[in-house]
DNA sequence: CGTGGTCTTGACACGATTCAAGCCCCGTGG
DNA sequence: CCACGGGGCTTGAATCGTGTCAAGACCACG
């Protein structure tokens, strides 16, 4: 995020009050006023699969919405080890209200085109805009419970449930109308990621990712398509495999 | 929190201009018009050590701030796997605004006192309060890294590192003037909890954690003082053998 | 002086990691 | 066109860390 070259030209920039993304992001409840000025000093940037798009200990100059794409923040210690701690979809908030310099890293896992804002300015139409405020209140409430689900599966979980967890987590972000969905038609999930990436946000290797989709699919739970999407004959079943109690949230 | 039996009375409580916690609780930062709204409104109640404050399913009715003692945030599965999601220290804020039913349940370690309001009430004065709901997402924002910190513990570390992690975490939480601390006399920190709840931060058995106390011991970087409390020699090589890159935070 | 809870320690089992080999697929260059 | 190389994936065998089960010690309390 502080690397906004090349920022798309804002006169190019699709107006505020036509954007998709904002009834789910930071903006979806902001008044006229509000918008107008986020509208104002609001820059698109984009950043291709695989890139780095923080690194931890960067200064922290902006803040934004994901508008398209798939981000990770990440938190990795000196001799390597690394652990996922955010999966990050079109109209979650990037950034760190209150701190100076970035403490996780935040990678493309798709390309990812970001609307930010400049931190500092940000900050201040915080304190100036309540419901700026509470919508971001309300976000960071979701992202805590979020992160707290989380620790139950990388705490207590074995490899087999962590795995199918991530599976459940990905189908309900690309399922958005899944909830009412009674029909028996197949789900179809890509996991965007590679199985070393997607070990990361499980706390397991690669190896043990790939051992478990082997026998995920052996047992019937999933059915490769394509290279990595798969198709899930038995939703209910996933879920269940994945040990929550709490199913149907879409979180972990 | 939802059982409020026997709260004191009313014209027993000290006033908010007094209150220690302030400096650091939710009230932080409410003027003088927010402040007589809560304190009108502020209730407090005591639960003795071991008991369960708020149950998971829960009807949230309450919200506040831990005013002394510390108390557990944790999540449960079904088959009784446990995983502590959650430490919480006077000045901290239990609750969840927005949310009609707890989805974590809540324990005393030790004897708890908490101030609370209704917590609908307290939603009402949160979109009426901007400095209310600043100080809010601050605080929800750190522990929003806590708990993101939390998972790197729980996903990466090995159990000797986790058990140092979590004295470290508590040392901070107990010395409150380490960061300017240069003199080499003993830390000592008192782990308040029995090894199981030790554990369940952790995820680790008690069994682990016991062997982990005394491969620690025998290492010297604890010593044995009372029953639960130890002395820390050098705090700098129990913060190395936590394996944290970002040391002296107070996090884990 | 027993009783129950907590802690320690040992032996063994098991799940995930590590190390290693080989496969598949795709892009590149001869 | 095919050979080559590399990245990602799969699979196997051995290893290691933590869990499980079990026994006994310690200590507070009735």
């Amino acid at each position: 995020m502080q690397d906004l070259t090349p920022p798309l030209a804002k006169s190019g920039l699709p107006p505020c009050v036509l954007c998709q993304v904002r009834a789910i992001g930071v903006c979806a409840k902001a008044d006229d006023n509000t918008l107008a000025k986020l509208e104002r000093h609001k820059v698109y940037c984009s950043y291709p699969a695989g890139s780095t798009i923080v690194y931890a200990g960067d200064e922290l100059k902006y803040a934004g919405t994901i508008m398209a794409g798939v981000a990770c923040i990440s938190h990795i210690l000196e001799d390597g080890r690394r652990q996922a701690i955010g999966l990050m979809h079109p109209g979650n908030f990037l950034g760190r209200p209150g701190k100076d310099h970035a403490v996780y890293a935040i990678e493309a896992i798709t390309d990812v085109t970001l609307c930010g804002f400049e931190r500092k300015g940000f900050e201040r139409l915080l304190l100036k805009a309540p419901e700026l405020n509470d919508r971001l209140l309300e976000m960071m409430l979701n992202e805590l419970d979020l992160a707290r689900d989380w620790m139950l599966t990388l705490g207590r979980k074995t490899a087999r449930e962590r795995t199918c967890s991530l599976l459940v987590h990905l189908v309900y972000q690309q399922n958005s109308s899944i909830k009412d969905r009674t029909s028996s038609e197949d789900l179809i999930v890509d996991i965007i990621m590679t199985r070393e990436q997607f070990g990361d946000f499980l706390a397991l290797t690669l190896e043990t990712v790939s051992r478990q989709f082997t026998l995920l699919k052996k047992d019937g739970f999933i059915s490769p398509v394509g290279k990595t999407t798969f198709a899930i004959p038995d939703f209910r079943a996933l879920i269940e495999e994945a040990g929550d109690d709490t199913d149907g949230d879409g979180l972990f």
